[in-house]
RNA sequence: GCGGGUGUGGCGGAACGGUAGACGCAGCAGACUUAAAAUCUGCAUCCCGAUAGGGAGUGCGGGUUCAAAUCCCGCCAUCCGCACCA
């Protein structure tokens, strides 16, 4: 192989041998060289009976540059993915581009330029970019969201999700600039207002396609239990967003009618607390609010005003609490007689439940804050058994106990209770047992230009009629201008003017696009065959699904991971897949982070822009600039270093290396420019030692010979093997790294000539530091590996290394002594020693001994190659 | 507001409930060098003590245990998500 040779070539030449690692020339040809030899490339079906890993980290958005947080993520799965390789796995390992969203609509808006040539731009440089990393890529399966041989099969997915009943219209809310005149997304909504116009947002009500994913809510639940490779978090976050609650849905009867409107549907997950009630609440979007406000100017005001604020949850539920009353009155379903006020209240959301609650203060502590601000009735129905007489002042009570003051509840428990009152409410018919769910259905409309059209016709004769699968894709077209508000589509001159495929008149085609979610929903299945005529190859996702290893930020955790799950669902129940869950193993990666800087003015600045001055504060062009906290790079605000300058002055390896070296990979990480020196030195190490054994004379003395000091290395090395290749299956790579750094301690500690079999040795292990740390800088390690077998293979090639078990193996143990806990000395023994041996080696030291003097042993503790602890008694 | 994380030296962090601070960064001292860089060697949590040694210590306050950074309860700080950013 050519750049084997050419190291020869190196080591012969003493004037050259002196010089370090030049990573300029070696990593480029060593790209090349895993090129030639087609590494990473694999069938879409392969046959053979090896194991096979699909590693894939979340596709990047193309926003221009790639940032150290791609490189890290891309890193995590590079590392498992090289390491699998070597393991005799068959290795996916796809990259590609989700392409759509509204970056690329903002910067036609703002700076005229295309989006779909923004986004090839973006595409091209990032591609460009990842590719100097050097990363154990199949770039053959690329492709970009926005190619129409993507979403075209999108777009037949959608029809077959409709054709099986999981597809709906219906309306619901959008953040309306009424300046801008067009929908923002919740982004764009800052503190209520618009971040352009600046004007306050109102909700306001569209009609809008939505995928039924509460039709698999108990499925999407109970899967979760078999993701055992998820992180213990992820899977709690989604269940609680799922969130299913038992609980009983009823109808209070309104004491007087309202036009023909006779009663308001609650739901709740306390009917055992009913007796307790003191109000009942709608949101201010409730379709009773707006009869209401009809002649009545004081509640259109407060409903006006509780409008207008965004559609985020958060938003609304942060918001202070503001009620206002209707003067409308309910019955009580149970006690005769009682009536109850109506009120409107802003933090009640239309879209969980019914819309409406009713208000039990004692045991609410929301409903309390309300009850107090407004002076309502506050009547406790649950005590505990232990404080019967217990009065509720600021904190409502939700515990468990006796049910008192309700009439047939009275002395049942809180569990009872609520099945004997829906037994009640079902028995009068007024109310019934429901699961209710939190997970709502998935809004896919997006009144947006940059996304997939959704494929679907609107007739006046006809109605609502699906393009006919022929007439796929549905292109988007490029021609299109930014000169309006509002979506495109909607204004450009021919593009939805088309004729009805039923009935052949002229019809309009539907102009919201799906919200880029459904694009990453199902890309993983695309990877598997990406150039399938169908959007998936039964035969090589049969092979390659579920993804083994899938990586990305942990703020996925909910929607994407949750979208993808339901995606493949509803994909395998419609024959397009075999599987029920998309990804077996998840791995959610920490965000990388840095300081941001702006003007006094208020333009971010990026960091590059910015000189900092010895005091901590910064200047631009003399000017002052203001320094942000430390928070997750983004391009808004410019805090973002770009790697590919890094590479320029360093080489790859070391990014490669320092991304992965100090931070544990859940965790945040802050950039430093200090800790990218530190991954130089070492990079130049490994290649250092490697040059250095090279030129080393082999002796006649055999590895296994090996004794003293050339043992010792030994042993070091192979648990190395066994300590970096578990920390990779736990995806520790920061204590990979350490593991390393420590081979490497110990082969620059070891002597040459000073031990029997040390040449061997050193050989030995200087192969076993290149190829543990082939994963992580793969092109100082081909290059060092070169060194030492100038004919060998490519460590790409190379299959991964098996520690010796008796090498492993410890000689000894050092065992704590511990007198009450605390440490008061070591011993060494052999492994597996007996408690009696331990206990009476550790009394007879001096120390020990001195320590326990007038003092008596009450109780001796052993732990097998660990601690003696004494109890003692003075 | 609701849901989920995180918190250990100057810094990033390591540590199956069992010797807290591995490994790295920065620092200090020394070697090499005309010099610098690079490289190599050593020191390094804090307090008391010349040393031996002793005490404190993993955000704060409690608890469980022979033993707690680790488990439990309460608080504080901070980060992520909250359905139209991706």
């Amino acid at each position: 192989m050519l750049p084997a040779k050419s190291m020869v070539d190196h080591i012969e030449a003493p004037s050259i041998s002196t010089e370090a690692y030049d990573f300029r020339g070696a990593e480029l040809r060593w790209q090349k060289a895993w090129q030639d030899a087609n590494c990473f490339a694999v069938a879409d079906r392969p046959s053979g009976n090896r194991s096979k890993a699909y590693v894939l980290e979340m596709f990047p958005y193309p926003s221009g540059k790639i940032h150290m947080g791609h490189v890290r993520n891309y890193m995590l799965g590079e590392v498992i993915a090289r390491a699998r390789r070597a393991q005799g796995f068959d290795v996916l390992h796809p990259m590609g581009w989700d392409a759509f969203g509204l970056p690329a609509e903002n910067a036609a808006r703002e700076r005229g330029i295309e989006p779909a040539q923004w986004t090839r731009d973006n595409i091209a440089s990032m591609r460009e970019d990842l590719k100097r990393v050097g990363l154990s890529i199949d770039w053959s399966r690329e492709f970009a969201t926005c190619d129409p041989a993507y979403y075209g099969h999108q777009q037949k997915l959608f029809l077959d999700f409709w054709r099986a009943g999981l597809v709906e219209q219906r309306e619901s809310a959008v953040n309306w600039d009424p300046v801008d005149m067009t929908v923002l997304a919740n982004e764009q909504v800052i503190d209520g207002r618009g971040w352009k116009s600046g004007a306050l947002v109102e909700r306001r009500r569209l009609r809008q396609w939505f995928l039924k994913i509460t039709d698999f809510g108990e499925e999407l639940l109970a899967g979760l239990e078999t993701l055992d490779r998820w992180p213990e978090r992820v899977r709690l976050m989604q269940r609680n967003w799922i969130g299913r609650s038992e609980g009983a849905e009823l109808t209070f009867e309104l004491v007087k009618p309202v036009k023909k409107i006779r009663g308001i549907k609650v739901y709740t997950t306390r009917p055992d607390t009913l007796f307790g009630m003191s109000f009942l609440a709608i949101s201010p979007d409730h379709p009773l609010v707006d009869v209401i406000a009809v002649g009545n100017p004081e509640a259109a005001e407060f409903i006006s005003a509780c409008r207008s604020m965004g559609t985020s949850e958060a938003a609304i539920e942060s918001a202070e609490k503001r009620g206002f009353d209707t003067g409308l009155r309910v019955s009580h379903p149970f006690a005769k007689g009682a009536t109850y006020p109506v009120w409107i209240a802003n933090f009640v959301l239309m879209d969980y439940g019914t819309g409406a609650i009713f208000g039990c203060p004692a045991h609410d502590q929301r409903d309390l804050e309300f009850a107090r601000k407004y002076r309502l009735s506050v009547t406790t129905v649950v005590v505990p058994r232990q404080d019967q007489d217990l009065v509720i002042e600021d904190t409502a009570y939700t515990g468990d106990g006796l049910v008192v003051r309700s009439e047939f509840l009275n002395g049942l428990d809180v569990e009872s209770a609520k099945t004997r009152a829906i037994a009640e409410l079902e028995s009068r018919g007024i109310g019934r047992r429901l699961v209710n769910w939190r997970l709502r259905d998935w809004g896919i409309s997006r009144q947006r230009y940059w996304g997939c059209p959704i494929p679907v016709i609107h007739c006046d004769k006809c109605g609502v009629t699906p393009v006919s699968e022929a007439d796929l894709p549905v292109r988007l077209p490029e021609d299109v201008t930014f000169d309006k508000p509002g979506n495109p589509l909607e204004y450009h001159p021919t593009w939805k003017h088309v004729a009805c495929p039923r009935c052949g008149e002229s019809a309009v085609r539907e102009t919201d696009t799906f919200d880029t979610f459904v694009d990453s929903s199902w890309y993983f299945a695309r990877f598997c065959a990406p150039h399938a005529k169908t959007p998936t190859d039964p035969l090589a996702t049969k092979y390659w699904m579920p993804v083994d290893h899938y990586i990305g930020g942990i703020e996925h955790a909910i929607l994407h991971l949750l979208y993808a799950r339901f995606f493949t669902r509803a994909m395998h129940r419609l024959g397009h897949l075999g599987v029920d869950e998309p990804f077996t193993g998840l791995f959610t990666q920490g965000m990388v982070t840095h300081e941001s800087y702006r003007t006094t003015d208020g333009r971010w600045l990026y960091p590059d822009e910015v000189v900092k001055r010895a005091d901590g504060s910064a200047i631009y062009n003399g000017e002052p600039v203001i320094i942000g906290p430390i928070e997750k790079m983004s391009k808004s605000k410019r805090n973002t270093i770009d790697p590919s300058s890094v590479i320029e002055r360093f080489g790859a390896d070391t990014v490669r290396w320092f991304v992965l070296s100090d931070n544990p990979p859940e965790r945040d990480v802050e950039w430093t420019e200090a800790g990218a020196q530190g991954a130089f030195r070492f990079v130049q190490r490994v290649y250092r030692l490697a040059r250095t054994i090279a030129s080393e004379p082999h002796d006649s003395i055999a590895l296994n010979d090996a004794a003293g000091a050339a043992r010792t290395l030994r042993q070091t090395t192979h648990r190395t093997i066994t300590a970096v290749t578990e920390a990779i299956d736990h995806f520790a790579f920061n204590v990979v790294i350490a593991r390393l750094y420590e081979l490497a301690n110990a082969i620059t500690d070891s002597e040459p000539k000073s031990a029997p079999g040390m040449a061997a040795s050193r050989r030995e292990a200087i192969m076993a530091l290149i190829r543990l740390s082939a994963p992580i800088i793969p092109h100082v390690a081909e290059e060092s590996y070169a060194l030492l077998e100038p004919n060998g293979r490519l460590v790409a090639q190379l299959p991964w290394l098996t520690a010796d078990p008796t090498l492993v193996q410890r000689d000894s143990v050092t065992i704590a002594i511990q007198i009450m806990g605390k440490l008061r000395g070591t011993i060494e023994l052999p492994p597996g020693a007996t408690a009696e041996t331990a206990f009476a080696i550790a009394l007879a030291e001096p120390r020990i001994a001195r320590a326990l003097e007038g003092s008596t042993i009450v109780k001796r503790i052993h732990v097998a190659d660990r601690i003696v602890n004494f109890v003692v008694r003075t």
